[in-house]
DNA sequence: GCAAAAGTGTTCACACTACACCCATGG
DNA sequence: CCATGGGTGTAGTGTGAACACTTTTGC
């Protein structure tokens, strides 16, 4: 490639965009932010970062997390989406957006204070119009978490440490979008042998009864993994 | 942003890189150039075009595959993988690359047009050391595949049009990477009413006995696919 | 005492696995 | 006549789906 021709080349810039999925117990949302300035000043948007050359896009994403939640990696399941790459995505010229998805435990705190820095939390069956292609963007992001979410254990990273089979099965019923058996899902989650009991429960205060709580069984979980094991959802 | 920020942006090259897999009735393979010029020249890598800003990654997959191996884009299975994003991919700069990956039916013909063209094709399971991060593109394509062949017949766009079920059977095998038997498979292939008996079979000549002929039922799939329905292998 | 949520078993249908022999044909 | 590959059935096991009542406790 000649000096000219590179410089036709390299005229591209990089963005990310990220589709955060929290989960507060009940409720699946994703995070939308306002746009401050043109162009689309005022639509919502998903949170992203425009990218310098000589920036990787994982560690924009990271800074965009530790920003906007400070988020603990450990806890918080990260990857790419897919780069969408329409040529006319943005009116400032050719920008590939590689989107990426999160999921994260939604503490009250944690919910408050990222609205209080403009932060929008939808929820996840009712997310308004967002500018660029967003919208198409949490449409993939979606359907992938349902595919996740049926082979990973992944819903584990949207539950607090503690958590009721309640929550467990009401976290699968909307990320899969359907109704699920109590006792059915109670049967494979206890077969699956991932989760152990605490010794905790609730506080009476909070239902009726009071329900036992458990914890996901971390060490079991990587050695089946290592044995390329499938959830199986 | 103003234009000197723009400036400091737009400065990235973006490419698409091609999994070609073909299957010629027994092996899966997939094919690799040898590269003609700096970097890396004489370097085995994939197929794949720089792409001029106001271009798009699909068009330009889309004109790789018509220099490459004048496709059928009816009856070839195309789908991004992923973007390859590491800052120091490539010695010119930062270059984005937006993986893809097709299936199409490899006639005889067709390998030794794309070989005397200067393509190889390397089995499925045996692929050389390529240049840049070519290696985990295929890497991530073959995992790509197992999984959309185990839930989407896509198997289909790799066989000819009549196939014998030895043909798609041994297609599953290299595909999915185990062994089979043969009389479960079939038990499934035939459950799933996706194929039809075309009322032709192999000559003689091919093996000592002759086999029947079937072809996929393309009619029935696109009404199941509206249902979301899975291949579930 | 009643509303609300937790917890608990059984039955049926279907799908997956494992497994072995006969048939047609070309050489 | 034998080597090669095509074609066929059954029994056992496990998983998914459907389905209803009792218990606890705050109000």
């Amino acid at each position: 490639m000649t000096a000219e021709e590179k410089d036709q080349y390299f005229r591209v810039a990089l963005c990310s965009s990220l589709v955060l999925f929290g989960f507060d117990g009940e409720e699946l949302k994703v995070l939308v932010y306002k746009k401050l300035n043109e162009p689309f000043k005022e639509a919502l948007i998903l949170p992203g970062k425009y990218i310098l050359p000589h920036l990787s896009n994982d560690q924009a994403i990271h800074e965009l997390l530790t920003e906007k939640i400070a988020y603990d990696e450990h806890q918080t399941y990260i990857e790419q989406l897919k780069a969408f790459t329409k040529v006319f995505r943005n009116p400032m010229g050719r920008v590939v957006n590689v989107a990426y998805y999160a999921l994260v435990k939604l503490t009250p705190q944690l919910e408050e204070r990222v609205e209080s820095q403009g932060g929008f939390w939808f929820p996840y069956d009712r997310v308004p119009d967002l500018a660029f292609d967003h919208n198409e963007i949490i449409h993939y992001a979606k359907e992938r978490v349902k595919r996740r979410v049926k082979r990973r254990p992944v819903g584990f990273n949207l539950l607090p440490e503690e958590f009721t089979i309640a929550q467990l099965q009401s976290l699968y019923e909307k990320a899969l979008d359907r109704e699920l058996d109590k006792r059915n899902f109670r049967k494979k989650i206890f077969n699956s042998n991932l989760i152990i009991e605490t010794g905790n429960t609730t506080s009476p205060k909070q239902h009726r009864k009071v329900s036992k709580l458990y914890k996901f069984d971390e060490e079991k979980y990587e050695k089946l993994s290592l044995k390329g094991y499938d959830f199986l959802f």
